[in-house]
DNA sequence: TTGCGTGCAAATGATTTGCAGAGAT
DNA sequence: ATCTCTGCAAATCATTTGCACGCAA
């Protein structure tokens, strides 16, 4: 079970299971793929525990930041996004984004691509790479048919 | 001479050719490859016009990213930084940055080694991609010499 | 018990905005 | 003359922090 997982990831460090904390991982844990703010999980968050406050959430967060549970990524919007684990055991990596420029809805797919970049940055500028970071902005299907829609209406 | 393009740039937008916004341009120009903050602007810009406001600069800087003569890059550290031109008009891409986790320095490089990523995205997804963005993280040539000595000096 | 964690409210700090005067066309 | 731009100060707003109490260990 998850859970226990965490609570000894918690332990591990020093830090004290609390209802919040717990509470914050499910929420998150539940809507995997999701980017959410810190508003967003404070509203989710209230739903079962309505004496919660945002700056707990905000403390939350930068705990399961920083035991590598979720990701912080900001699609410069003004506000800081969390979604869970975006890293890849395997590749090492985190997953890329794709951002609509027309609907902002987020596409996430893993990629290794950059593999070949990182080696040549190594070889010759003596930079090692140990974790990179894509966003691509485009448009998605549904909004390149909507546009081409809107263009035949004219 | 690069001013008089500008100049029309301004005029083509129905926006009026100010010093303020003269004086932003040749800072910028001054410093290819430097990753400015707004503050860092203003000091440079006070240098030569001591009664500029920050809140020109911020202005103004807009301006320069709405004409793409300068890009908005943020590098997660609080700050929103500006560069010169890091749109490469034959790959239509920007370039990008691999940021050291240790001295924080950036080093800019081009790639267009997305371009098979790109394609498959179009391919699957139907997602058109029209700009990227690759942040890379990661510990220069420098600190990792540096890491390395103090590694032998224990 | 012994602190760490929480909720609340106040503080922070980068960026934005309202407004009256200055400057560009 | 007209209307945008600028400088100043105040406002904004996501995020952080101080403090006293509550709860995990």
């Amino acid at each position: 079970m998850e859970q226990e997982v965490f609570k000894d990831m918690l332990r591990k460090k020093g830090l004290k299971v609390t209802n919040q904390r717990m509470l914050v991982l499910e929420l998150m844990a539940e809507r995997p793929g999701e980017h959410l703010t810190a508003e967003e999980i404070y509203d989710l968050a209230r739903q079962s525990c309505p004496e919660i406050g945002l700056a707990t959430i905000y403390r939350t967060v930068q705990v399961l930041v920083d035991l590598s549970v979720i990701d912080k990524v900001s699609f410069d919007d003004g506000f800081a996004r969390y979604e869970l684990g975006g890293f890849n055991r395997e590749s090492g990596h985190h997953h890329h984004h794709a951002i609509c420029s027309r609907c902002q809805k987020v596409f996430s797919f893993k990629g290794d691509l950059l593999d070949t970049l990182e080696q040549a940055l190594l070889d010759t500028e003596g930079f090692m790479v140990t974790d990179h970071e894509v966003k691509l902005h485009g448009y998605c299907r549904e909004c390149r048919e909507k546009m081409e829609e809107d263009q035949d209406g004219k």
